[in-house]
RNA sequence: GUCCCCAUCGUCUAGCGGUCCAGGACAUCGGCCUUUCACGCCGAAGACGGGGGUUCGAGUCCCCCUGGGGACGCCA
């Protein structure tokens, strides 16, 4: 049988990490076994699905490069289906309407707290023949009462559930509409998906859509219930836990395969290997293979991991997200002094996401208002004004711009003046940049070109000399 | 409260009864390199939650406790 994996999001927010890695975990099961990945939106809240929600569903994943072959569905348009199968349980005595009022359940729900139990439906409704009036019944499922429901889980093994802790759970709403256990088990048998992947937070639903499956008598499919991702402060996550909308990560610079790489080592690895392009782990992962605690998502493990994918990549394909995080700074990317590709090569090995290098080359595509306050005090000070007008003089005489000529003459005043490298190059460095941190000198000036380089060291210059006046 | 799940360095993890005075990665702290910031390299510190078993031998198997997470809704 051909394996058919799902991703089912309920459309109520932006695609979190938690989802994306679930959806990971689905999509290689379903590419490395030459399967389908299904889309499924899961939108029967009418109440807080949002159409701008499964939209950033669809861009995240798209992003993340996690591409479906069927979908997606929406359960909004499945009503009818849903409404078929209820009224086949219905019919079959395997499910009944119940009149219970929210007051009376909330009651009864109360005395079973107090009394130490778990609190559930009691069923009362089960022989009741006669409708109440006023009253717009539910649909219940008719929960078997002994035994056990066992789950043959991929990840947790054998997970077995006593059927006499499982309630007669609703299936329809009173307006008619279906709940999700019912929609999930309808959806999943109507669209063959052999394997839920999905997060253990659902691990106690499984018995019950598992004896809705036997009631339909249909073969459930595998399950593998993949841990939860946790906040750093081990609780679940939420917005306060930072930036953990898949969308935001884009925006803060950082490349979808190191997301993948860090959501895939969530929970997963492989001996002590720790990067993992997407062919790697189309190879090696395995959703057996996947723990089965809970972890913390760690910034700075993905900070790392993006750092070595900026390197790892060739500065063309860098183009576009630099361009993005340009853009997003109202820097113009075709004020660029040189290749743009250049440029970002000189900014790779010193920026561990997009938006650092944005930030840190951004004096190549603006002007500065002021120099760093605390890097000029220190560096443009009345002792440089000799050697940085000697280099500026010498870089006025250059026919050729390049690194290495560049570097020739600010060498060569270094080596009259019996000086360190440094203490040319760094005023240099604020001079034209306007902070301490840029490519090496001699790169950056060639990529700033002449013009511009004398330029910012002649405005330098006068700096110097109208604070030592 | 009840049920389900989980438990190795701060974090992610390796470990599948002996080769573990527990290995790797990130972070941290030293050092090297150095034209700033980085990159890179070298080194240090840092964990088997507790208690009982089983066994010649337990991080590894079993039980209890503790801790954490999840579920208990006319949300998904």
């Amino acid at each position: 049988m051909t394996v058919r994996t799902r991703f089912a999001p309920s459309p109520t927010g932006y695609l979190h990490i938690g989802g994306a890695r679930t959806a990971l975990f689905s999509w290689l099961h379903a590419r490395q076994n030459a399967g389908a990945f299904v889309l499924r939106i899961e939108d029967t809240d009418r109440e807080r699905s949002t159409p701008e929600a499964v939209q950033a569903i669809l861009d995240g994943m798209t992003w993340l490069g996690l591409d479906w072959d069927e979908g997606p569905y929406f359960q909004s348009q499945r009503t009818d289906r849903y409404r078929e199968v209820i009224d086949r349980l219905l019919a079959e005595g395997q499910a009944y309407h119940c009149y219970c009022t929210k007051d009376e359940l909330d009651a009864m729900r109360e005395a079973q707290r107090e009394a130490g139990h778990k609190p559930m439906y009691d069923g009362r409704c089960r022989n009741r023949s006669e409708p109440r009036e006023g009253v717009d019944p539910v649909v219940r499922f008719r929960a078997p009462d002994a035994g056990k429901t066992v789950a043959d889980d991929r990840i947790h093994g054998r997970v077995a559930f006593d059927n006499a802790e499982l309630d007669d759970l609703i299936i329809a709403r009173s307006d008619g509409s279906p709940t999700y256990n019912l929609t999930v088990v309808v959806d999943d048998w109507d669209m063959g998906i052999t394997d839920v992947i999905r997060g253990d937070d659902h691990l106690n639903n499984t018995p019950r859509q598992m004896q809705i499956l036997a009631a339909l008598g249909v073969e459930p499919p595998r399950y593998a219930h993949v841990p939860m991702i946790l906040g750093e402060d081990k609780k679940r996550l939420s917005k306060r836990h930072g930036a953990v909308s898949v969308l935001q990560y884009r925006q803060d610079g950082f490349l979808p395969e190191a997301l993948i790489n860090g959501l895939a080592r969530l929970g997963w690895s492989h001996g002590d290997d720790e990067v993992f392009t997407r062919d790697d782990l189309l190879r090696l992962f395995r959703v057996d293979d996947v723990g089965k605690q809970a972890s913390v998502f760690n910034q700075d493990k993905l900070l790392w991991l993006n750092g070595t994918y900026i390197r790892a990549r060739e500065p063309a394909e860098l183009v576009e997200p630099l361009t993005e995080q340009l853009q997003s700074r109202g820097l113009d990317p075709a004020a660029a002094p040189a290749d743009l590709e250049a440029i970002i090569a000189s900014l790779q090995e010193r920026s561990k996401t997009v938006a650092e290098m944005a930030d840190t080359g951004r004096f190549f595509f603006a002007d500065f208002e002021a120099f760093d306050a605390k890097a000029a005090q220190k560096n443009l000070k009345p002792a440089v004004e000799e050697p940085l007008q000697a280099v500026r003089d010498g870089l006025a005489g250059l026919t050729e711009w390049t690194a290495e000529s560049v570097h020739g003459v600010i060498q060569a005043v270094v080596d009259a003046r019996d000086l360190k490298f440094g203490k040319v190059a760094q005023p240099i460095r604020v001079a034209v940049t306007g902070g301490t941190v840029s490519p090496p000198i001699d790169v950056t000036l060639r990529l700033l070109g002449q013009a511009t380089t004398l330029e910012r060291l002649d405005r330098a210059l006068v700096y110097i000399r109208e604070r030592a006046a």
